[in-house]
DNA sequence: ATCAAGATTACCT
DNA sequence: GGTAATCTTGATA
């Protein structure tokens, strides 16, 4: 590791929402077989246990979201339509069930190496269609169903780092993507992302700025 | 045992 | 703008 200190327990173990904004800007350090892929996380979304009729948690604990009871740090991986994996870090205390989807992230280092994860061909596609997406984001690092769990405080396969200060002004808010199946918690301002920055998976809520 | 649905993406017109 | 791909999971019987 470098000169960027690992988040802490008590970053996550916190207020969901909170969590969310400083997740921003801060760096993922994922460690594939000794080749080190980093990242910038660039959107998030809270998804907030038994209050968030779009959360996993909402209806109870089930053998897929179990840990979204356990302490915060930890990694909930989760298939979707059976060919892409979702990366969510867990917050709040042991007994509150939440977490923070991570949608979208900006490659610093290895690049190549995400390019081939992810099956593209940067001569011929553009750099931004890497990581603008949670499916895209955990297929360029290397992360399916055999990273669920991961304590992110202690682990070296993954962990979250400091990296980039982001004040307030520079943080947009929309309600969360593609969660149609409870559209009275769609309403809900709880997606973040870096205003401008190219990664931010592109879609229509993104001119609701508030 | 069966079955519908999904916190998505790539590709098509 | 629309839709196919693809399969684990959770709910119901």
């Amino acid at each position: 590791m470098d000169q960027y200190k690992r988040l802490s327990q008590d970053f996550y173990n916190n207020d969901t929402l909170t969590v969310s904004k400083r997740l921003l800007g801060k760096r993922v350090v994922r460690n594939l077989n000794g080749v080190i892929l980093e990242a910038m996380i660039v959107e998030t979304e809270a998804y907030i246990g038994t209050i968030d009729a779009a959360a996993h948690s909402y209806r109870g604990m089930t053998d897929r979201n179990k840990i979204m009871w356990e302490d915060g740090g930890r990694l909930y991986v989760y298939q979707i339509y059976g060919m892409y994996f979702c990366m969510n870090v867990i917050t709040e205390p042991r007994g509150t069930p939440a977490g923070v989807l991570i949608r979208a992230v900006e490659p610093l280092q290895n690049i190549d190496t995400m390019a081939r994860l992810r099956k593209i061909d940067l001569s011929k596609t553009k750099p931004i269609a890497l990581t603008s997406g949670p499916g895209k984001v955990c297929q360029a690092l290397g992360i399916s169903k055999a990273d669920y769990g991961t304590n992110l405080i202690i682990d070296n396969n993954i962990t979250i780092t400091e990296y980039k200060d982001i004040n307030q002004s520079q943080i947009a808010i929309s309600p969360r993507i593609n969660i149609d199946y409870a559209p009275e918690a769609a309403k809900n301002p709880w997606r973040f992302f870096i205003k401008d920055n190219p990664y931010v998976s592109r879609h229509k809520n993104n001119s609701r700025l508030f």
